[in-house]
RNA sequence: GCCCCCAUCGUCUAGCGGCCUAGGACACCGCCCUUUCACGGCGGCGGCACGGGUUCGAAUCCCGUUGGGGGUACCA
């Protein structure tokens, strides 16, 4: 088995896209087969070198590796369609010569004026005109100064083919027109070259999104004509997946956030979390599971059980899965991951500080078991990075806490009974005795309300980590010229 | 217009003729746990688009309707 994944690199790299790049692979992986990873770049227009630098970075966060193709070579390259020229040159000669491809002169507005003329519907699509155009024809458009592009000489047969979600499916005779497979220039077009490849590269299987499904007669009649000039050897089995939509019935925008991959990573998915989803998307594992591995993804994935309708894209649940993965990461690997939501949230430096590495391991533990996306977790944590001055305190951090009066009597007496508690005796359960004591006992409060205020003064909100454990970590001084710095802002405040 | 695809809770889905008074997950709402928020536990809300067939029996098969999506490019 044989099967390939082939974006063209124009923009960001698409969720959709993505999920048809993991359903691939986890069908080659599924079977033991081929992945190849090719590159549709024939329209200089659109593609750049960003997106295929983009589409290489996504492939490989997410884990997705291919066997054959751009980067990783192989006995089929080059994988990049803009490098294979030739190829096409010489396979459109061969199909010339057999027939199977003719020059066209018609522009649209002929095509259009043609329909019109004879009383058929104007929206009609090409209509073979050219087919048998005379020498003298020919000869009177080439003075003109025209230049014909090429087009593909449909067969008059119905086209039938069994889609590997969708089952059979099947396209009348003459529903679709003789279409273009290269430019007036010579150059080929997608509707040429992607069939060109998969046979070149013997691809046996093609996954692909559902936008894809109406071109397919096309691909089938091309490919009978590539095998009738040697070119081909067998037609692959076709598979067409569901869209990923967005808000409403739309398909996820490229201009929608959403979409972009990136976004996602960069909100603090982790792979496994999000290969799952994608996988959730079109696909289940079971009737009452659905958080797995790429593992399992692997050992159960089959494509004949994707389902044919598209599929909504929901944040929700996406980070609900993610933060399952989150959970179950060893916590010295879910440490590690924060570093880089640590930095780009301007918390550490490149390297962190011996300080910063002590702060992190203890408050890793802390917050896996409360987040489901990375980000969070560096925020949740931020306010021990902070210096004493420089905390925020949120405006929310003043809410439920009680009045004024309130809130500098239980900061008053948590820093009576902190103060005695000395620098070696400064651990989670001395803190929490100490302020139970004094707030719970002492003042006659009830716990919520009681460590609230605290909670305010040393981490600047309404939501932290466990309270004592922050504060056995930041340190006794810190914590007691947070308490006294909140008592100072919460009593100018009134 | 024409061609093709799709249709189970708000969302993702299980279901492939009797196991379905339709199961799970996310979301939502209660309750429990609790130093906040989470996590975890328990419970609740909520769906087979519609109409015809076929069958002893239909969410499941067939036809139609409606609704949605895609294609109809010298984009992919």
């Amino acid at each position: 088995m044989r099967v390939r994944f082939c974006p063209s690199p124009t923009g960001t790299p698409h969720v959709g896209l993505i999920r048809t790049a993991l359903f691939n692979w986890a069908h080659a992986r599924r079977h033991g087969g081929t992945l190849v990873f090719r590159i549709e770049d024939t329209d200089a227009a659109r593609d750049s070198e960003e997106s295929y630098q983009q589409l290489l970075e996504a492939m490989r966060w997410l884990g997705i590796d291919w066997d054959e193709g751009v980067e990783t070579g192989g006995p089929h390259g080059p994988y990049r369609q803009s490098q294979r020229s030739e190829i096409y040159a010489d396979v459109l000669a061969k199909l010339r010569e057999a027939g199977f491809v003719y020059e066209s002169y018609s522009s649209n507005e002929e095509v259009k004026a043609r329909h019109q003329a004879a009383g058929r519907d104007p929206q009609l699509g090409y209509d073979n005109y050219d087919r048998n155009l005379t020498s003298e024809q020919v000869a009177a458009f080439r003075a003109e100064g025209r230049e014909p592009v090429l087009r593909f000489r449909m067969p008059d047969e119905d086209i039938t083919f069994t889609d590997l979600v969708r089952g059979q499916i099947s396209f009348a005779a003459g529903s679709t027109p003789d279409f273009v497979v290269a430019r007036a220039n010579g150059q080929p077009l997608y509707t040429l070259v992607n069939p060109v490849d998969d046979a070149l590269m013997e691809i046996t299987d093609v996954l692909r999104g559902e936008d894809l499904l109406s071109s397919t007669p096309r691909q089938i009649a091309l490919y009978r004509a590539l095998y009738a000039v040697g070119v081909a050897q067998h037609l692959p089995r076709f598979g067409h997946l569901p869209y990923v939509m967005g808000e409403g019935n739309k398909k996820l925008s490229k201009r929608d956030p959403e979409s972009n991959l990136f976004h996602h990573r960069d909100r603090g998915f982790i792979p496994e979390g999000l290969v799952n989803y994608l996988a959730l998307l079109g696909w289940s594992i079971s009737a009452d599971e659905d958080v797995f591995t790429v593992d399992e993804l692997v050992e159960n994935f089959d494509v004949t059980d994707v389902n044919a309708n598209p599929a909504r894209f929901d944040v929700k649940k996406a980070e609900a899965i993610n933060g399952v993965h989150i959970r179950r990461l060893d916590p010295q690997d879910f440490r590690d991951r924060l570093v880089p939501y640590l930095q780009a949230a301007g918390l550490v430096g490149e390297a962190l500080t011996q300080r910063q590495a002590f702060l992190l391991d203890g408050a890793a533990p802390l917050v896996q078991e409360r987040i489901a996306l990375l980000a969070e977790g560096a925020d949740m944590m931020a306010f021990l990075f902070r210096d004493d001055d420089a905390l925020v305190i949120e405006d929310k951090a003043f809410s439920g806490i009680g009045q004024t009066e309130e809130i500098l009597s239980v900061l008053d007496a948590s820093a009576r009974a902190l103060e005695p508690v000395g620098e070696g005796e400064w651990t989670t359960e001395r803190i929490e005795a100490a302020l139970r004591e004094a707030l719970i006992d002492g003042l006659g409060l009830k716990p919520r309300k009681a460590f609230g205020a605290v909670r305010s003064a040393v981490s600047g909100r309404k939501v932290s980590p466990p309270l004592f454990e922050s504060m056995e970590l930041l340190g006794r001084e810190s914590s007691l010229r947070r308490i006294a710095r909140f008592r100072d802002i919460a009593a100018q405040r009134g």
